[in-house]
DNA sequence: CGTGTTGTTGAACTGTCTCAAGGACGGTGG
DNA sequence: CCACCGTCCTTGAGACAGTTCAACAACACG
């Protein structure tokens, strides 16, 4: 993707490069002023777990993101974890300042970035909290089909890298009724998955379904614009 | 309170102080750059509007905290509500780089502001996604004491400035069932509560009905120290 | 001291969760 | 190639938390 190209260090070895396998975790620790997480390629989760057991994915990170350490939640359990094979750039954070003094063109990029995935936190904030179960899923398949296909005539397909748990964790559902829902949006016609792909035949019908699905289109037109 | 002060730029007229009433809106709009937004005294909100008519405050801001409007959803309506009376700064976003560039102190805070804010963002995300409606409720309640109150002896008391109706659009809850765990929290002798002002005389048993109130307190304090 | 707004409470309803059983799939070893 | 296994997914029936609606109480303001 031309975004994460971008965002690229030129020099080599100033960072170091994490290829992920599939349900691949990284903890997420605290170290001094942190760490600056590109992702090139793949799908990751940012996961946190709670002393009462719940689990919660905060967000999901595309080709193009940048996600800081220091934005962590303070719980000592925020994780990242590969949701399909991935390849992150992590870079010390006193080294993105440098390269930022040196290229502010560089700068511009991590910080557009950054400005996009916290609209999308808002997003997903907002549609965990007012909205019903199925349309809160519905947000997430034009979440994923946003970043991870192209328009294919009418309709669109995509891998869906999360397991229902995980997906369940993301939308605040739990895994037995999203499945449920997966049903009700299949015998419907809007979507259908075969081995973990899922294909949607008619776009704007999805996107009719999904009350974000206008905000998300336009803030993935952002990321592609400004990359 | 310190840590704002120490955020207010040094050359006058170099941005705008905006006196807000209790109540009084200020509509976030993208505009090139964008803003930044510097709490002195009082508590914000971060509301947004669906086009289903849902209200959601994204989050609360009190002072000492920093807001970019870049960050803002792309919903047309994200809107800045001040909950009490308030003082705010708004600089434009390229004044603050030349800020940060001539005083890189500065800079620091911002950053660290805008990382505290995150975390918490993040901790109230997972508040909604998986606590129950008394669990939220003591939540909101530990982090507003938190930020608005010092301990006095056992206990604590503070300003709950927000409407019912405010609380609820926060915690996902309806303002019903609010109301009627605010009762059953009064009855339970953890809070009372006259004319607006909440008065909790056991902090630690409160805190024990709160599952995020270690994170938020961990948060707290890293503010403080660091503004 | 009305009048409008905001908060409280009850009763019925509904969406989501829980628990338990069964089915599909993917890998492994015979 | 098939039988086996573990894991993930699906589905039903019952329970429960939270919502809805409507009526009433408390409060703030002129």
């Amino acid at each position: 993707m031309q975004h994460a190209k971008s965002l690229r260090p030129t020099e080599p070895g100033s960072g170091v490069r994490l290829s992920l396998n599939r349900q691949q975790r990284v903890p997420v620790v605290p170290d001094g002023m942190g760490h600056v997480y590109i992702v090139e390629t793949g799908v990751l989760m940012v996961e946190v777990l709670l002393q009462t057991g719940h689990r919660q994915i905060l967000e999901i990170l595309y080709p193009g993101d940048v996600f800081l350490s220091r934005d962590a939640p303070i719980l000592p359990s925020t994780t990242l974890i590969a949701a399909s094979a991935a390849a992150v750039q992590r870079l010390r954070a006193e080294l993105v300042d440098a390269m930022t003094q040196a290229d502010s063109e560089f700068g511009r990029s991590i910080a557009s970035a950054l400005a996009l995935r916290s609209a999308r936190r808002s997003l997903h904030l907002t549609s965990v909290s007012v909205l019903s179960g199925e349309e809160r899923l519905a947000d997430f398949l034009v979440e994923t089909a946003l970043f991870l296909s192209k328009p294919a005539g009418r309709g669109r397909s995509f891998e869906l890298n999360l397991t229902r748990q995980d997906m369940a964790d993301y939308l605040a559902l739990n895994p037995d009724t999203l499945s449920r829902m997966f049903s009700r949006l299949k015998s419907s016609g809007l979507v259908s998955v075969t081995r973990g792909r899922a294909v949607v035949p008619d776009w704007d019908a999805l996107c009719r379904t999904s009350p974000m699905a206008a905000p998300l289109t336009e803030l993935r037109q952002r990321l592609s614009v400004t990359g």
